[in-house]
RNA sequence: GGUCCCAUCGUCUAGCGGUUAGGACGCUGGCCUCUCACGCCGGAAACCGGGGUUCAAUUCCCCGUGGGACUACCA
């Protein structure tokens, strides 16, 4: 596994907790089809230095979330790879290898300010409407003393000595040139008390660790990127490229969050919206063609993709849209695919789906019908479940016009074994010409008595589906 | 509050000085059809405001307004 020294190399970093968010997905998608485009690799490296936020479980499910939407990694916790572990919680050495070089060359520093005292402090500046940072009281205090604190057993943290002088420019691919004002910097912590690291610092070090050439990201990290760069040139390494994607948001344009909706991918899945369909959805937030086309498959994507076309502003997650680009999925897929796909959602009904040849005309007829799997289970139960009526559906069944229809399809059908669909269609012609009713009259009880439904399929379709002998068995049961 | 980012139909977006401002979702009218759905055809719907620059601004610059993000020993 060799890489040479310009290859594209880029990382999703998800913290695992518990679920893998939409707005991740995208981002994961983002790196995904940048190294699929430039031949490079992408990487899959857990954050998990957050103990208080670890969740059993949660690296699992989001591996198989992952791996379930198509998005696989080249390295990762699972697969390995030469840069390894791709767990932080297990590169605490690695960490501590690093912060020792930020001690002794003086860009860290010691702090023993408690919480207490930093919450107080917060609390002064926010009243005082002055930007709440450390006010650096640990900064300089002299090695003999922080020696001795140490020596103590006091509890610590090591924050970044950030400069408090000039500005940081930067450039980003999405934003261009940013300017942040190194006043408005603070000297973040690096490693916390309980000695495992922040983030800023655990990603900074992996990622140059990794050799990650393309930091693709929300546009949430966009304003700690210069702690960041700080780091990579105190450590004297080459800083990588910064691409800040736009965020996704609620209707109401805030962050996409968990109280306005479904945000976890694992939720669309379970109701079976297709991947193929949600990742050309998500694909769409945020970047776009340069022509007017909207469906591409992921491979498509990879070919098409490119940085400089994501937009800047944040994107609305529409589901109005998402369901007509499920119902587009599901229609333009083969109907042996979706079959497989949604046999699952059928046996969790208990609906017995072993005659396979109706199974694939269900399938077939539900697909006009629906934007995710789970719904063609009520699309299909009509042709599975007996059939109950109401009791307008009972007075319509019970007119005389009604029962005519009903008998006069009832001893056609008899008279023979086999009938296919254009047979139907010319039986029910023949009897429409017989009996003297049309229209809705003469389909809607008709439909009504082998469907539960006057809306629905054509006659013929649904005889085709239920067979011979279970429309006869309907007929026989809407007559009673 | 401070800093940063952003701004074309309701939503996702095309546009990169001169266009009847294009497409998609949704909405809507029609066609297909016994009905529903699918499908097809059409319609309404947008350049946040004010200054500049320019022969010419949706497009470039500035200000304003609005929205968002960040502002933790969370990521």
């Amino acid at each position: 596994m060799s890489t040479d020294n310009n290859q594209v190399r880029v990382r999703f970093a998800p913290s695992p907790t518990g679920y893998l968010h939409v707005g991740g997905l995208r981002t994961a998608l983002f790196n995904y089809l940048f190294a699929r485009k430039e031949g490079g690799k992408f990487i899959l490296r857990i954050e998990d230095t957050d103990q208080k936020r670890s969740i059993t479980g949660a690296l699992e499910n989001l591996i198989t979330t992952l791996t379930r939407t198509g998005l696989h990694y080249d390295e990762g916790p699972d697969i390995g790879g030469d840069f390894g572990p791709y767990i932080q919680s297990e590169r605490l050495d690695i960490y501590k290898e690093h912060i020792q070089k930020l001690l002794d060359s003086g860009h860290a520093y010691y702090c023993f300010c408690d919480e207490d005292r930093l919450e107080r402090l917060r609390e002064d500046q926010r009243s005082r409407k002055i930007p709440p940072m450390y006010d650096g009281r640990c900064r300089n205090i002299p090695k003999e003393e922080v020696a001795d604190k140490l020596a103590q057993g006091l509890p610590f943290v090591i924050r970044l000595r950030y400069p408090k002088e000039g500005k940081t420019v930067f450039d980003d691919i999405v934003r261009k040139r940013v300017a942040i004002d190194n006043s408005q910097v603070d000297d973040q912590v690096l490693i916390k008390s309980d000695g495992f690291p922040t983030y800023h610092f655990a990603s900074v070090v992996d990622d140059h660790l990794m050799k990650i050439t393309h930091i693709i990201r929300g546009e949430e990290w966009l304003s700690s990127v210069p702690k960041h760069i700080f780091m990579y040139e105190a450590f004297g390494w080459d800083v990588p490229v910064f691409v800040h994607l736009p965020l996704l948001l609620n209707s109401d344009r805030s962050k996409l969050s968990k109280r306005q909706g479904d945000v976890s991918v694992e939720s669309y899945l379970e109701k079976g919206y297709l991947t193929e369909a949600l990742i050309n959805f998500i694909a769409l937030l945020g970047w776009h063609s340069a022509d007017d086309r909207e469906i591409y498959s992921l491979s498509e994507l990879a070919e098409v993709f490119s940085l400089d076309r994501i937009n800047k502003a944040g994107a609305v997650f529409d589901m109005e849209k998402l369901n007509w680009m499920g119902g587009t999925y599901i229609r333009q897929m083969e109907v042996s695919y979706i079959a497989d796909q949604a046999r699952r959602f059928f046996e969790e009904a208990g609906i017995d789906i072993s005659n396979n040849e109706k199974y694939l005309k269900v399938i077939a007829t539900a697909r006009d019908y629906v934007y995710c799997l789970s719904m063609t289970v009520e699309h299909a139960r009509m042709f599975y479940d007996s059939l109950t009526f109401s009791e307008d559906d009972r007075a319509l069944l019970a007119q005389e016009d009604s029962m005519r229809i009903l008998s006069y399809m009832m001893s056609a059908l008899e008279g023979r074994k086999k009938w296919l669909p254009d047979d139907v269609s010319a039986l029910v012609k023949q009897a429409i010409g017989e009996l003297g009713i049309k229209g809705k009259g003469f389909y809607f009880p008709l439909r009504l008595a082998l469907f539960g439904n006057c809306h629905g399929p054509d006659i013929p379709t649904l005889v085709d589906i239920l067979g011979r002998d279970e429309a006869l068995r309907r007929l026989a049961d809407a007559m009673k």
